[in-house]
RNA sequence: GGGCGCAUAGCUCAGUUGGUUAGAGCGUCUCUCUUACACAGAGAAGGUCAGGGGUUCGAGUCCCUUUGCGCCCA
């Protein structure tokens, strides 16, 4: 009976909540380096993540996992080499999603629409509904492992961030870079709102082109028109041509009529217009339609807008008056028909802008807005990337920045809501605006007392702008904001680079003086197994949650962070998660080998250590082949993680832990331990390597699959600290969330000689074991075996249980000469490099067989000597680096002695 | 129209200072419940690295080009 006795599978299911709860009720995720307390030192350097605010009413999707692993991951490694690590959780209000989930289910349970109950009780009742949800996504996040600073969490629409959004509008407002006014915007309908530039989408669709005759005052003579919203005629103020165009010079200057409601209006002559697109002539409505809009301020034509806030025609299109706009271009169309004005019409394929949110189309609307002149931004958060103060990781991503930047527009700030930060402006009768850090009590123009709000909110990407130092105090100097102030790293989807990252640089410069992070890290977006966007018309949606339910979230993490590349999208397979859950299953069940090997120690005082080299102070003159091995190894892969951690390559970093740990560690050194362990005089020795080497395989997978490696590893470090081996575990904290990251170590000149001794060992037992499969010969049976080992006589000699074991050999029957007098009879004969082996296998063995088996090994190896002695006497000599040339040399070498053997068999 | 990405084993993908007959997981085929693990172990099959050209002693990797797919911006 062990005295540390673990269940044969890991069970995630009882294991991850009670390990979440053990952190945070250790404060393990705050900062130890903490501005706020007495012990304070600033000159520490803190890491600092501020979390992607996710939707306070959202529900968890992949994306969500996905950031929250690579960020996590980011926090636990840097936290782990020891910086104060903070990182900031919170979330937005999302205005237009949240006000949409509240408005739909007050319909729903109280049959009452938002108009009904009035702004101030919907706000409340909102609130209400924040209260009740809102920590839905946060413990959705903390389910996945995140690593945050629950104390300092935030909401965009707490009374501290509203704060920071009234200083950044009135500092905007007061150095003249914000303004209001009637602009061309993007207005959707079923929202009742305007939205952004950047809330449009645009969809390639089949619609119909009308084409039809605008007449020409007192004339028969008419231009042709074609369009793709009959309904904006009624809207039209001019008709445009080309100045150059033969066909329609002459009509430049006349007056055409618009039908039905027989508006005058002008033709003009724009060399915007294409002589070659449609009929070559363009009617102009510059109030729905931002290329005609251009075309009107040059020509200065009046605007006419025909649409209300429903998308309704209004007072200006005469009979249409209140129809909606698809009923209006219907009936519009028709009554042309019947006036004979309609020429033809025709399918074309055409980019339609429709709402980011609800897929509506968007209109083009004159509508008074407000606006942030955005150019001064800009110039500053270009600036900050070209000259290197922010690195954005890959870097191909900065020039979709520049390009952005460089054609930026004013950014429509304003939305028609109710959810969100109301615009801090308050007009008085006569129209004068007053804002102030302070709510007004009366005009600062007139002094009027007679003052109201302006009714609209901010878009809500105007707060999380402010995000990364909004979370940290500012407007105040709080110590957080100076200390942790810029942050490090900010880790989010190339998707949002344009909504929120660029803006936060923008503000971040322009409010604070400072980048507001020195990295932007972007992943690529989940998709399902084939490379499909995620959508429930597809039916293909992969809940994160269930996963976890199925496989673990350590799998989920270690699927998303290893099979991703920075910038590139991913395809989330279950059938990789899965066998990444059989990855945290085999970490468990080699832990379960440690510790029960730990726990087999006597008891007792461990015996003082030789002197001597060390590796992670252990001493080492008495290592075996295997155990200077595995060090080597596992000393390589802390460099390569390492270098792959400094240049962003998580995932390939996650891969060589994987590999390293499964193939090197579980499939070879363990299997030698096994060996190692009975023989007294290294029982100890190899425990101890064993739980060292397990011990650092765990800090390295930390950051990946944390729920996993913080338990075993509590486990182990129980038994160790149990055991006579206790001091090599005397310095490590009680959670592994705390202990030290490996650091690598230069090379001491020895690693590559057992790594190639050792690779020796492992072709001579996969050669054995693969004769064995091919022959049928019984997993069980031990075989005899005759080695005839040369120059590597003493080194097999020395390694002679490890090979017995691993390839199944009857060690009575198992000898290592320097040489064979003569061939054994009844033999097959295995050649690897200089070493030969023959295995009897009385009356399995095929004369014939035998000798088409060596003939194809020679021929092999003939090819590879042919092909070497091409490349050794072809320029590649001269002109390649030495140890290049070298190391194919004695390829070739190695090689010819193969050969020279096999020969030999085959006489 | 401008820009970017991708194309490697049946499938999904790694392969980042160019170093020499390419790796993983899953799937397929043998064998084994060997005292950590069948969520496992051992073995095997499977690729002219999309096509063409170039640079180089050497190209999956760098350059040009063609084709196909995807994304972003206008």
């Amino acid at each position: 009976m062990t005295k540390h006795e673990l269940p044969k599978a890991y069970d995630f299911k009882s294991t991850e909540s009670r390990i979440y709860e053990m952190w945070e009720k250790g404060g393990y995720f705050k900062p130890w380096n903490d501005p706020n307390k007495p012990d304070f030192d600033p000159n520490v350097k803190p890491f600092v993540i501020s979390i992607p605010p996710p939707n306070v009413t959202g529900e968890l999707h992949l994306g969500h996992a996905m950031f929250v692993s690579m960020e996590d991951l980011m926090i636990r490694y840097h936290r782990m080499k020891g910086f104060s690590t903070l990182w900031v959780p919170g979330s937005d209000h999302a205005g237009i999603a949240t006000q949409l989930m509240v408005e739909r289910h007050l319909l729903k349970t109280e049959e009452v629409t938002r108009e009904e109950l009035g702004r101030e009780e919907f706000v409340k009742r909102t609130w209400d509904w924040k209260q009740k949800y809102g920590s839905m996504i946060t413990t959705q996040i903390r389910r996945l492992g995140a690593s945050c600073d629950w104390d300092r969490e935030r909401f965009t629409l707490d009374e501290g961030l509203s704060r920071a959004v009234r200083e950044a509008f009135v500092r905007l407002y007061e150095k003249g870079l914000i303004y209001r006014g009637p602009r061309l915007i993007n207005w959707s309908p079923g929202l009742k709102t305007a939205v952004s530039d950047l809330e449009v989408e645009y969809s390639e669709e089949e619609a119909t082109l009308y084409y039809f005759k605008y007449m020409l005052k007192d004339s028969s003579d008419f231009i042709p028109v074609a369009t793709i919203r009959p309904e904006t005629i009624l809207g039209d103020t001019a008709v445009a041509v080309h100045p150059d165009d033969e066909r329609y010079k002459k009509f430049v200057g006349k007056t055409a009529i618009v039908p039905i409601i027989g508006r005058e209006i002008p033709v003009i002559a724009d060399e915007y217009v294409s002589m070659e697109f449609g009929t070559g002539a363009l009617k102009i409505t510059p109030g729905h339609d931002p290329n005609d809009y251009a075309i009107a301020q040059r020509h200065n034509l009046p605007i006419i807008s025909v649409l209300d806030q429903a998308a309704k025609i209004n007072e200006n299109g005469g009979p249409y008056q209140g129809q909606d706009r698809f009923d209006a271009r219907k009936n519009l169309w028709a009554d042309m028909k019947r006036a004979g004005l309609v020429i033809k019409e025709e399918k074309y394929l055409t980019t339609i802008p429709r709402s980011q949110r609800g897929g509506e189309i968007v209109e083009p609307m004159i509508s008074t807005q407000w606006f942030v002149k955005i150019e001064p931004l800009a110039e500053a958060a270009l600036a900050a990337v070209k000259d290197g103060r922010i690195k954005i990781v890959p870097e191909r991503f900065e020039k979709v920045y520049y390009n952005w930047l460089e054609n930026i527009k004013d950014w429509c700030i304003s939305r028609q809501l109710w959810w969100g930060h109301r615009i801090p402006v308050w007009y008085c009768p006569d129209g004068h605006m007053t804002t102030g850090r302070a709510d007004p009590t009366e005009c600062a123009t007139c002094h009027s007392k007679d003052i109201r709000q302006d009714e609209d909110v901010l878009d809500t990407w105007f707060s999380s702008g402010l995000w990364p130092f909004s979370t940290l105090g500012w407007p105040d100097e709080t110590p957080d904001y100076k200390y942790f102030y810029p942050t490090s790293y900010l880790e989010t989807a190339y998707d949002i680079l344009f909504f929120w990252v660029a803006r936060m640089i923008m503000d971040g410069l322009e409010f604070t003086g400072q980048v507001p992070f020195h990295t932007v890290y972007l992943h690529g977006l989940v998709r399902d197994e084939i490379g499909r966007k995620m959508s429930k018309t597809y039916g293909n949606v992969i809940d994160p949650l269930t996963v976890m339910d199925d496989f673990g979230t350590d799998a989920l993490r270690f699927t998303l962070l290893v099979n991703s590349t920075p910038g590139n999208d991913t395809n989330i397979d279950l059938k990789k998660v899965e066998s990444n859950r059989n990855f945290a299953n085999k970490l468990w069940n080699a832990g379960r080998f440690v510790i029960n090997a730990i726990d087999s120690l006597d008891g007792g005082s461990k015996t003082v250590d030789g002197g001597g080299q060390t590796v992670h102070g252990q001493p080492s003159t008495v290592w075996t082949l295997a155990d200077s091995w595995i060090w080597a190894r596992l000393e390589q892969l802390i460099r390569d993680v390492e270098r792959l951690f400094q240049t962003f390559q998580y995932g390939e970093a996650g891969r060589q832990i994987y590999e390293f740990f499964w193939s090197d560690f579980a499939d070879w050194y363990v299997e030698i331990a096994k060996e190692q362990m009975k023989r007294e005089e290294i029982r100890e020795q190899t425990i101890e390597t064993l739980a060292r080497v397990f011990d650092l395989s765990l800090r390295l997978l930390h950051p990946f699959t944390p729920f996993v490696t913080e338990e075993i590893w509590g486990h182990l470090r129980n038994a160790i600290l149990d055991s006579r081996i206790s001091n090599i575990a005397k310095d490590w904290p009680e959670a592994l969330i705390a202990a030290k990251w490996p650091e690598p170590k230069q090379l001491e000149g020895w690693e590559d000689a057992k790594i190639a001794d050792f690779a020796l060992i492992q072709e001579i037992v996969r050669s054995i074991r693969n004769l064995r499969a091919e022959k049928s010969v019984a997993p069980a049976k031990r075989i005899a075996a005759n080695f005839a080992a040369g120059e590597k006589t003493a080194l097999l000699q020395s390694q002679k249980s490890v090979i017995a074991s691993l390839a199944g050999l009857d060690e009575s029957q198992f000898t290592i000469q320097d040489s064979l007098s003569s061939k054994p009879k009844d033999s097959m004969a295995l050649v690897i490099g200089t070493v030969e082996i023959y295995i009897p296998l009385a009356g399995m063995v095929d004369l014939a067989d035998e000798k088409a088996r060596l003939e194809k090994e020679l021929k092999e190896a003939g090819s590879q000597i042919e092909r070497l002695e091409k490349l050794l006497s072809s320029d590649f000599a001269n002109k390649a680096p030495a140890p290049v040339v070298a190391k194919e040399r004695e390829k070739l070498a190695a090689f010819k002695e193969t050969a020279e053997k096999l020969k030999t068999q085959l006489r």
